[in-house]
DNA sequence: CAAATTTGTTAGGTTTGCCTTACAATTGTT
DNA sequence: AACAATTGTAAGGCAAACCTAACAAATTTG
């Protein structure tokens, strides 16, 4: 779907990023930095990335918002998260730090079509 | 159990070097370069990595053999593999090759207490 | 409002892992 | 043995992602 290429590291500043975004109605680049325990100069580097591919618009010092392929690329990775979540959690039976950790790691590597039939994998399980 | 911290790049490097050893009972570096594709250079300068962190023996124009330590790692990551593969394929459904492509890249960042509850998983499932 | 703090950015460095190109050592072929 | 092909290595480059240090803009606060 995406052709975006992005990678592990891009989509875990968009996902942070947005998720950042639905709390605070407002993302700034402190609050990134220590959820992805990076500086905040790495962040600006990233966002560069982001506006380049299209994901967010941000000018110096502007405010950050979504263009409607980042909204649709952060929903998409974090959908994965919490499938996956679902998965190390409710299945395996991992606590919830390590399912989270877990998720975090294989939310960039799983093919959309694995997440899929995971999908629906965990929902006949729990019927 | 290591110390390690082995970049994902090294596991894939560990993981060819033994599996093309079983096959042959030797490794060249065209071999490996052929299963991971990358140039020869590469893997030469990961053969050097490896050395480095006593995962394996090998000097200028040597054979390669495996430390006791570079054989555990090597097994650890096949076996990662290995169940990871019987998941997706046996479990999720998907074709073979999906499935190997999706084990290789997760077996790099699954966590080991992951990786045994999956074991008891896929195992209670296929009863 | 001015000073202090916080936040964002830039510049310059490091590491990892890949590449190309060129050359050295080994092996295969006649 | 001599030439050709294959294989291994070294040197130098590049890109991604991170870092530190210094500074600029914005915000907070006495």
């Amino acid at each position: 779907m995406n052709e975006l290429n992005l990678s592990a590291s891009l989509e875990d500043y968009i996902e942070a990023l947005y998720e950042i975004y639905e709390q605070n109605q407002a993302v700034k680049a402190v609050e990134v930095a220590k959820r992805l325990n990076v500086k905040r100069s790495s962040v600006t580097e990233a966002l560069k990335n982001l506006v380049t591919k299209g994901l967010i618009n941000h000018g110096r010092y502007e405010e950050i918002t979504f263009t409607k392929l980042g909204e649709d690329v952060a929903k998409e990775v974090i959908k994965k998260h919490k499938i996956l979540y679902r998965f190390f959690y409710e299945i395996l039976g991992l606590d919830s730090e390590e399912a989270s950790e877990n998720a975090c790691r294989v939310e960039h590597v799983i093919s959309n079509n694995a997440l899929d039939k995971l999908i629906s994998y965990v929902e006949k399980i729990e019927k």
